[in-house]
RNA sequence: UCCUCGAUAGCUCAAUGGUAGAGCAACCGGCUGUUAACCGGUAGGUUACUGGUUCGAGUCCAGUUCGAGGAGCCA
């Protein structure tokens, strides 16, 4: 019978198959060492001369990394057996080879950006890797179990979207017949329709961005989900947005215990994140960069800090910000100048808008973007005329103001943006199986 | 788009303007507990590309390409 690695520790004493590849190999002259990995986890497989025959041990001796390898052995507890979850190791008895590797590009030392990435399609097999994209399929995993649980309807927006209304600098063209189409990089507004025939929704899938930006925080093509739900206000929004978050934490916590270990992530980081997180207004967080910026020791850091109101936060002001917390945080009330025109502005206060950012802690920057909406179709079109937007491109939108308009909020949460920081890795790129960036497109 | 840095063996990196080197990986050998083992040996090079300076260029100069880090951009 086929065992999973990450099941071994349940069948110590008894005889088991394994299936997978040799991740690496070393041998002590009558004692190889093979660790096997087998997409579950990683165990130790050890054979002794003396207990299989000479042919056996032959191959084992000179098996190249990465063949591929069924593997007959007993399950036996040593606390000196490595692996993922490790503690529990296989006596071999019979090893079938199925194939033997080709020189394998990636050994188990360090390597470059650039030759990693040429490699994804290897690299993707490393245990880093590995564990990151475990957690990343999580992570997905607690997104719609949480919103299906809570009654949110998925419901797909398109991918494929007319041509924008805005600047297109930064949306990819695709020829559609006659006519040229963009990929979608948001589902908001369909969203906006979806909520008046199911009331709460999300849509959940690839989003595409043309900006040229060359971050440890940006991809061309990343994974968001944007829940948007009708009759809510931007406090309920918030307390739905903290409670979300925390079980994705948790739920990555929990079961990918092992992978985050191999990742090294500080788990008491993690075990801290419920609800609630602070709010922290616009017009405080400037303050707080404003004090922040007269503390800063060197002038590098005080130009980067610089800050007025008005301006819209760069990554610097984000980190300096998020490190007085040990809890992603909400900044509510961003001027409406720099955020978009369906945003509900505060009563009394137009220049501000009832918009919130959660940013991450440790430096990982914005992980979710969301507001109240503009409910009232006056007010609305309005702020489509004062940012020159084009009426007609927007008539359906308008429309769904004027059929028992309610109001509402939604947000989008960035799936590599989370994951990151989950697993406490510099860039985004790794959070993705096959990372889209500015210069990557391959493989 | 801007700033900074980089490109030498399959990989990670050395090399005053004067014979191209090491570790790892590969291959051969040794070792009954390895954790990126260790020890001995073998093989492995159009120094990113184009041009220039020089008796002589991996090294200096100019341009190009590619990459990295950061900024900007990110309704």
């Amino acid at each position: 019978m086929v065992t999973p690695i990450n099941e071994l520790s349940k069948h110590a004493g008894e005889i088991v198959t394994l299936q997978g590849w040799l991740y690496a190999r070393t041998d002590k002259g009558k004692l190889v060492f093979m660790q096997v990995r087998d997409g579950t986890g990683i165990a130790q497989c050890v054979v002794f001369k003396r207990e299989v025959d000479e042919q056996t041990f032959e191959s084992a001796l000179h098996l190249p990394q990465e063949s591929s390898l069924i593997v007959t052995g007993e399950v036996r507890a040593d606390p000196r057996a490595p692996g993922v979850p490790g503690g529990y190791e296989l006596g071999v008895k019979s090893l079938q080879v199925i194939q033997r590797a080709a020189e394998y590009p990636i050994s188990p030392k360090e390597h470059g950006v650039e030759f990693l990435m040429d490699n994804r399609h290897l690299w993707i097999r490393s245990s880093r890797q590995w564990a990151l994209l475990r957690v990343r399929a999580t992570v997905m995993r607690a997104i719609r179990s949480w919103l299906d649980s809570q009654g949110y309807v998925e419901m797909s927006t398109p991918v494929l979207t007319p041509s924008a209304a805005e600047g297109t600098t930064n949306l990819f063209e695709v020829g559609y017949f006659d006519e040229k189409a963009y990929l979608a990089q948001t589902g908001q507004l369909y969203n906006e329709a979806d909520i008046f025939a199911f009331n709460k929704v999300y849509c959940f899938g690839p989003t595409f961005r043309a900006e040229k930006s060359k971050t440890r925080r940006h991809l061309t093509e990343f994974w968001m989900v944007e829940p948007e739900m009708a009759f809510c206000d931007l406090d309920q929004l918030l307390e739905m947005e903290e409670q979300f978050v925390s079980f994705i934490v948790q739920t990555a916590l929990h079961e990918n215990e092992n992978e985050l270990k191999v990742l090294g992530r500080d788990l008491s980081k993690l075990a801290t994140i419920t609800p609630p997180f602070p709010r922290v207004t616009y017009d405080d967080a400037v303050k707080k960069l404003h004090e922040l910026r007269e503390q800063a020791q060197d002038d590098e850091q005080r130009q980067l800090l610089e800050m007025t109101w008005g301006m819209d936060f760069g990554a610097p002001h984000e980190a300096a910000l998020t490190q007085l917390y040990d809890k992603p945080i909400f900044v509510t009330g961003f001027p409406s100048a720099v955020k978009a025109f369906y945003m509900e502005p505060y009563p009394g206060r137009p220049e501000v808008c009832k918009s919130a950012d959660m940013l991450a802690p440790e430096g990982y920057g914005e992980i979710t973007g969301g507001s109240e909406r503009i409910s009232d179709p006056d007010l609305l079109l309005k702020r489509i005329h004062e940012q020159g937007l084009p009426e007609a491109a927007y008539r359906w939108y308008i429309d769904l103001r004027k059929y028992g308009s309610v109001p509402h909020s939604g947000f989008g949460l960035g799936v590599e943006r989370t994951v990151a920081w989950i697993c406490g890795i510099e860039h985004v790129r790794e959070a993705s199986p096959f990372p889209r960036l500015l210069n990557r497109l391959y493989p």
